[in-house]
DNA sequence: CTCGGCATTATGTGCAGACATAATATCTTC
DNA sequence: GAAGATATTATGTCTGCACATAATGCCGAG
């Protein structure tokens, strides 16, 4: 049966994607498109808010309904916890932790939090490893004032997954960048000092506190991938 | 003025986050909050299907609303296009197109785009410069089937521009990696063979028929950013 | 006890109507 | 003609109701 409102969205997305409705112009209203297609406006306006979050349409009120005149395509990635990352690869998950000591931060990573760079902070140095292989080292700094009293064991459980199942749902954001490996990524991993490597940086708050500031150095041949 | 779905999201994600509502368990069914709520069951549900998009609770008609136990969460990127990213940092955009001829691909190449490897494809070495230093270095694979009799004037126009301008909203995949300059990447972007680059790599399809495969070779210091 | 069909139930979608909001367009005044 | 007040209008949201859909779990037949 037709007329759902994904079938109202596919058909939209045909006549701009024909150049029906070329980019940069406006589109009929809801009502307008209701009676043509026979179908109530909320059912329209569903299939419009869909396009808007996708990129396709920009809209606003009074305004109306416009062809995106330049496509920012938004593709959305997961961020898995690593254990998880690394078994959905079929491979067995471990990690040592290296290190864990109470350290002032460095200035970028201070400042990064909005900490005085003074505040020591706990810095862990985790290796997590895929059938035994080193598949990510993580270096991360932890603001002591999130934890409890009595410090978790995080030679049992990693650090991460601390964070998920008591700080979880926290703010933050991600960044993606290449770099040489340092001598001491490269000591750890097993490759070359200055090999590529993908690092991922993430930092994360809740409700104003700076909770950690991570940097993962992953092994080479690392991809993060997603459809579109 | 609060009970909007927004407010609704707010209070969920909050029970959540304090565990009051821990990871996994069932929370109340739609009609429940709504009551509690004091508002339409249509309004809850704009809430939970909005907070099941970004990841943090699961929906499965007849079984209900549960935490997600494994808080995959979901960052969006923003892919614009190269012109437009090189003019959001306040600067000129500029490109060279280095070669154009056709080849037959690579197999890793051909097979990516489910193509044969003897079917010769356009190839194209693109240099986008920012204020006019190399920002990215794209090479790309081009179907001549979806190109118009007359090949378009590729010096003055870039490929991508002419893509999104003509064969918009494609459906596609694209993953991120590093990689150790090649020698050619090293030449044309200006760096040390081996530099540590970080690579963007992009096919894309329309309705089965593959239309284009690009690897874009960014600069050293690239970063692709984005907020949970 | 096991297997298969059926009733139950929470979510998914749709409709018609209403009011809120924001931005544009128009009108008024100087 | 320029600046500010006002009317208009398309989208944003909410309500209350209805039916569709897909699992679940119960129940009965074997």
């Amino acid at each position: 049966m037709i007329g759902g409102w994904e079938d109202i969205r596919a058909e939209v997305l045909r006549r701009i994607s024909t150049q029906e409705w070329p980019a940069g112009v406006l589109i009929p209203t809801e009502e307008a498109l209701a009676q043509e297609f026979g179908c109530a406006r909320a059912t329209v306006s569903r299939a419009l808010r869909e396009l808007a979050q996708a990129g396709v349409v920009e809209r606003r009120r009074k305004a109306g309904t416009r062809v995106a005149v330049l496509p920012v395509r938004r593709a959305t990635l997961e961020i898995p916890v690593i254990r998880q990352e690394v078994q959905a690869r079929g491979q067995a998950h471990g990690f040592q932790l290296l290190r864990a000591e109470r350290l002032a931060p460095p200035v970028p990573v201070a400042s990064r939090l909005g900490l005085a760079a003074q505040d020591p902070l706990w810095y862990l140095e985790t290796l997590h490893l895929a059938d035994g292989q080193p598949f990510v080292f993580e270096t991360r700094w932890l603001n002591p004032a999130i934890l409890p009293a009595v410090m978790p064991d995080f030679t049992a459980l990693s650090v991460n997954e601390w964070l998920v199942k008591n700080v979880s749902y926290a703010s933050g954001d991600i960044a993606f960048s290449a770099a040489g490996a340092t001598a001491r990524e490269a000591e750890v991993l097993g490759v070359a000092a200055g090999a590529a490597l993908f690092i991922t940086e993430r930092s994360t708050w809740r409700a104003e506190a700076a909770i950690t500031f991570v940097r993962l150095a992953h092994a080479p041949g690392y991809r993060v991938q997603t459809v579109v």
